[in-house]
RNA sequence: GCGCGAGUGGCGGAAUUGGCAGACGCGCUGGUCUCAGAAGCCAGUGAGGUAACACUCUUGGAGGUUCAAGUCCUCUCUCGCGCACCA
């Protein structure tokens, strides 16, 4: 019999619930811990078994923390705005908070059984008025800030006002006194840190909204395959940019892993070089400015290349070229930014007739456009060197233009047939540059480039705004109104903007958001709100803030406990946020701090990305119809392949589908529905055991439904409306039909591939304990595995191994001291320790395995925790010990991976107050020593046999106690050692 | 292409950072209990080899450093993830 876990579960998840147990104090003398988990957006999924992953680890060490003595701040919410709600809103009419709200009763159910130590009281949804009036009142803050270059950081709006009304700033063409509002406002939103600005977007112009690049593939829109093109659109977007060098910098003073930090790193994507300027041998006296990391390759510049976006195309190519230019950027524009940069093998181009001159040789260079250059990218142009950038060489090859080398290569290699990329070398043709190595020399010329005026030394980012309006409607509205043209931001005392109802969920008829359809929703009555609502991230930048202090009214959070909470001390999730939501949290804390709202400069000392739970997938493959909709009975010749053979049964007007087992396919598919007519789904795995589908389920299934006038073709035989006929078509026996295999693939888990695994089953069967031992021991924290409960039962086992250490079944002679308590009676024994003290060895095992868990934890090391918990009870089964002074301190161990076995069994133990209030024990070296150590004995490295030593002995004694042995002697075959090394409680190695 | 990470039994994974490779668990084999099964308990389980020992081989592959290498160095292969015309 097994233990009780469902009661126990029960009990003390209520006992958890009813007595605030985990409730974090703001004030306390005890030190902080903040331990945080990524919260999870409610997907109509609910939880799957990826999820508790990362929660559970932060749980252990919360609960770790709380017994080492910390105050312990342990919070979960929800990131309630997202799209899925809204998708199934505009399908269904059903309003998103109600979809919403339905998900995250789900989940609060689903993890309540899993025994979490949060802190509920403490939970916040970034989609509740009362959350998100401080996501707005922060842009507002933005909005009213920018970013002064010389103090680093950022300030309100007012000083950078005084700075340009004493003209100290910026190159007004009046004096600001001059200005009306309007231009005002234009020169204030060149700096506000939220600004409004004419932004590159993916627009759909059937669809009447902005498609995020994800949503757009081969340059059409993924949902109806309309087309998209580039367009410049007024957007909201917040100035991150002015934090690139901060988000960078600091990435080496926090602990996160290598590959986040490097992600980072990337993103942000820091280059040095120089900004400098050719003129355009026009009338008009344009001029480009373009942005090299190699200046010192100057000298090799032939010609120049811009995006074809740049605002300079146009304008400057020669009348013959006019047509031919503006077909040129037509064609491009049609193209989405994400299929160019996919597309780099094919080069593309088209000379504008314009030519440059170069500032140092003054010769004529022509200009041409090619969408290798990226508008959003420095200057969008770029001076091509086709001798040392092998972009430019493939554009010179393909169009013919001149390459000349300027650096010396390594001998023999031919710079018109590859291009030499590398930063070594030396300087040649290149004027004063010549004889210089390449480090020096980019030094030397951008001093050059700045003695003559024509540009100077600059850092470029690849970082870019993030573009903060979306054309959706469940999200933050924007808090902006617009008064004769000019946006204006909310008083804060004017907030929450609430999202207004609407009829529908979907863009106006003319292509406005969805908050344009709101009834008489206008600032005052009278002005027009903004129409775009916030992103996702935007709620989650700041959320680790508000859990801090979540039921203030006055403020985001209070200052007391900002200052007390500071920053997270642990913070788990995915690694598929490091560019997104972990960057953001980063530059809005920075604002915070710099604002002084806040005391930290960074969200979290340290970050864990627990790995991906996959799923196993179960692909069928299904064949018919083909694409053009015709259907493919012609050319079906019968699953033997032999069309006189085929079947009466059926008709080929029954047949909509051919569905082949994967032990069969594509085999038994006739070759003529291939390769166009079959394809792979998946099929949800509640109908699959290991590879076999039931077909009779799946069928009845509300998925598989519409297949029910299909062919299932087996490797003998086939199945076809509730029939098994054998391969000469002769219907059979039931018990006789061979199994519908599917293909298992490791996956990505989620609802659209039909392989999510929730936790809810293992609760059922095997407790929330087991669940959260199993998902630790499963292996490193960090590291994706696909899930499988093949291990399950060995850590189920070792619970009831655990729980019968403390109900053994009695001794003789001794039945009266049964402490026999409420549900006693459910094992081999009832509940029943030992007040005896505690031999040595069960001391030993007691604090070795004391001090193997907190080092273990400490290391979030958690499956190397499990097992010493199994080997820690495997040995005290092995001794019968029950003692108290052993198990009692082994539960509080156990309390923060178990807690619901560990505080029953304290409990009977007789402890009144929940074992959340235990101390941790201390482990002692002096017990878990030994005196005497089992050396493995080598020779030349092989080790040949074990001899038991006292540790008391020195180097000298061992070596002489292990050449006096017997067993060396034979190994030494007479032969006189060359040395012997000792190693103190480690090894013996005897070199002959 | 660039960056990051990883390759250890049939499987998930250990290995105090250079010191007995394969802990712990699953699976498998045999035994015990049972009318039978499940659960539990006992024994075995990297490969080769042997009646049993002995012995030999083994951490993706090839070299190297060392008394000693899964661990350090060089080269190389494979897989996973991230970024990807960033001038």
């Amino acid at each position: 019999m097994a233990y009780p876990f469902g009661e126990i579960e029960k009990k003390w998840q209520k006992h958890w619930a009813d007595n605030k147990t985990f409730r974090a104090e703001n004030k306390s003398v005890k030190p902080k811990y903040y331990a945080l988990d990524m919260f999870p957006y409610p997907s109509g999924a609910g939880l799957h078994v990826g999820h508790p992953l990362g929660y559970i680890a932060s749980d252990i060490v919360s609960r770790y923390k709380r017994l080492k003595g910390f105050n312990v701040l342990h919070p979960m919410g929800y990131d309630s705005f997202g799209l899925p709600a809204e998708q199934y809103a505009i399908q269904t009419g059903q309003h998103p908070e109600k979809t919403t709200k339905d998900n995250i009763a789900r989940y609060r159910e689903q993890m309540d059984k899993i025994g979490f130590s949060f802190d509920w009281e403490r939970e916040v949804r970034t989609s509740d008025p009362n959350y998100y009036k401080w996501t707005q009142w922060i842009f507002i803050k933005l909005f009213n800030s920018w970013y002064n270059h010389e103090t680093d950081k950022a300030e309100s709006i007012n000083t950078l006002v005084q700075k340009l009304e004493s003209g100290k700033v910026g190159k007004l063409e009046k004096k600001w006194d001059e200005l009306n509002e309007k231009e005002k406002s234009d020169v204030l939103m060149e700096y506000r840190l939220a600004y409004l600005s004419e932004a590159w977007v993916n627009w759909c112009p059937q669809l009447g909204t902005v498609l995020a690049n994800e949503e757009v593939k081969d340059g059409v829109s993924e949902r109806g395959g309309y087309p998209v093109e580039r367009k410049l659109m007024p957007q909201w977007s917040l100035r991150i940019t002015a934090y690139a060098n901060r988000l960078l910098n600091n990435l080496d003073n926090i602990d996160w892993s290598e590959s986040i930090k490097e992600a980072q790193r990337n993103w942000i994507g820091k280059s040095e070089g120089a900004s400098l300027t050719f003129n355009v041998d026009n009338e008009k006296q344009s001029y480009i400015p373009v942005f090299s990391t190699r200046p010192d390759t100057i000298f090799g510049a032939t010609f120049l290349v811009l995006a074809p976006e740049h605002p300079l195309a146009t304008k400057i190519c020669s009348s013959e070229k006019k047509n031919e230019v503006d077909a040129y950027i037509e064609k491009v524009k049609i193209r989405s930014e994400r299929d160019r940069m996919a597309d780099v093998k094919n080069v593309t181009g088209v000379d504008t007739g314009a030519f440059c001159i170069h500032p140092f040789t003054k010769n004529r260079i022509p200009i041409w456009l090619g969408d290798y250059v990226l508008a959003g990218y420095g200057t969008g142009a770029v001076m091509a060197v086709p001798a040392h950038d092998s972009r430019d060489h493939a554009f010179a090859k393909h169009f013919d233009l001149e390459i000349k080398q300027v650096v010396s290569a390594p001998e023999g290699w031919d710079i018109q047939r590859e291009a030499w990329d590398a930063k070594e070398g030396k300087c040649i043709n290149s004027d004063f540059l010549n004889g210089l190595d390449v480090k020096d020399s980019i030094k030397r010329a951008i001093q050059e480039i700045e003695k003559r005026g024509l540009g100077f030394g600059r850092t470029q980012f690849r970082l870019r705004d993030a573009i903060f309006g979306r054309q959706r409607y469940w999200g933050e509205p924007i808090p902006v109104y617009y008064k004769d043209g000019i946006p204006h931001v909310m008083e804060e005392n004017e907030l929450p903007l609430v999202l207004p109802e609407v009829d529908k969920y979907l863009p106006t008829e003319d292509g406005e958001p969805p908050l344009a359809r709101a009834k008489n929703w206008k600032h005052q009555g009278k002005y027009e709100y903004e129409k775009t609502t916030m992103p996702g991230w935007a709620g989650s930048s700041w959320y680790y803030l508000r859990y801090m202090d979540p039921q203030n009214k006055n403020e985001f959070a209070g200052k007391d406990a900002l200052n007390y909470w500071k920053d997270v001390d642990l913070y788990i999730g995915g690694a598929e946020h490091a560019t997104g939501h972990l960057l953001y949290m980063r530059f809005w804390t920075k604002f915070l701090f710099d604002l002084g709202l806040i005391p930290v400069i960074e969200p979290a000392k340290k970050l864990i990305n627990q790995g991906m739970i996959q799923g196993m997938s179960a692909k069928i493959f299904i064949g018919g119809i083909n694409s053009s909709g015709v259907s493919m009975s012609n050319n079906w010749m019968g699953p033997s392949l032999n069309n006189s053979d085929y079947p009466r049964q059926i008709t080929f007007n029954d047949v909509q589908r051919f569905i082949s087992s994967a032990d069969v396919y594509p085999y038994k598919v006739p070759t003529g529905i291939e390769p166009f007519s079959v394809f792979e789904r998946n099929s949800p795995i509640e109908f699959v055991d290991e590879e076999k589908l039931n077909i009779d389920l799946f069928i009845e299934s509300q998925f598989g439904n519409e297949y029910s006038d299909s062919v299932f073709i087996l490797k003998e035989g086939y199945y076809f409306k509730g029939g098994y006929y054998n391969d000469n078509g002769v219907l059979t026996p039931e018990k006789t039909r061979p199994p519908f295999l599917v293909k298992r693939e490791v996956e990505k888990m989620s609802k659209s591939k039909y392989n999510v695994v929730t936790p809810d089953d293992i609760c059922t069967n095997f407790g929330a304990d087991t669940l959260r031992l199993y998902e630790m021991f499963l292996g490193p924290l960090e590291q994706s595995k696909p899930w499988n409960t093949n291990g399950i039962s060995g850590v189920f086992g070792f619970l009831n191994k655990f729980w019968r250490l403390a109900h053994p079944n009695p001794p003789k002679g001794r039945e009266n001291e049964l402490k026999v308590l409420s549900n006693g009676e459910d094992l081999g024994g009832a509940f029943f320790v030992s007040e005896d003290e505690p031999t040595k060895p069960e001391l030993k095992i007691l604090h070795k395995t004391i001090k193997k868990i907190q080092q273990d934890i400490d290391n979030y090391s958690f499956n190397t925790s499990v097992s010493a918990f199994m080997i820690c009870t495997n040995e005290l089964t092995e001794l019968k010990c029950n003692k108290r002074a052993i198990l009692e301190p082994l539960v509080i161990l156990l309390s923060s991976f178990a807690p619901h076995i560990a505080e029953e069994l304290w409990y009977k133990l007789g402890n009144e107050k929940s074992i959340t209030f235990a101390t941790f024990p201390q482990y002692n070296e002096a017990l878990m020593a030994d005196d005497s150590y089992s050396y493995p004995i080598s020779f030349n490295g092989k080790m040949r046999f074990n001899l038991e030593l006292s540790l008391s002995l020195t180097p000298a004694e061992i070596e002489k106690e292990v050449l006096a042995n017997e067993q060396s002697k034979k190994f030494l075959e007479g032969k006189q050692p060359k040395k012997v090394i000792v190693v103190p409680k480690r090894i013996v190695n005897i070199v002959m």
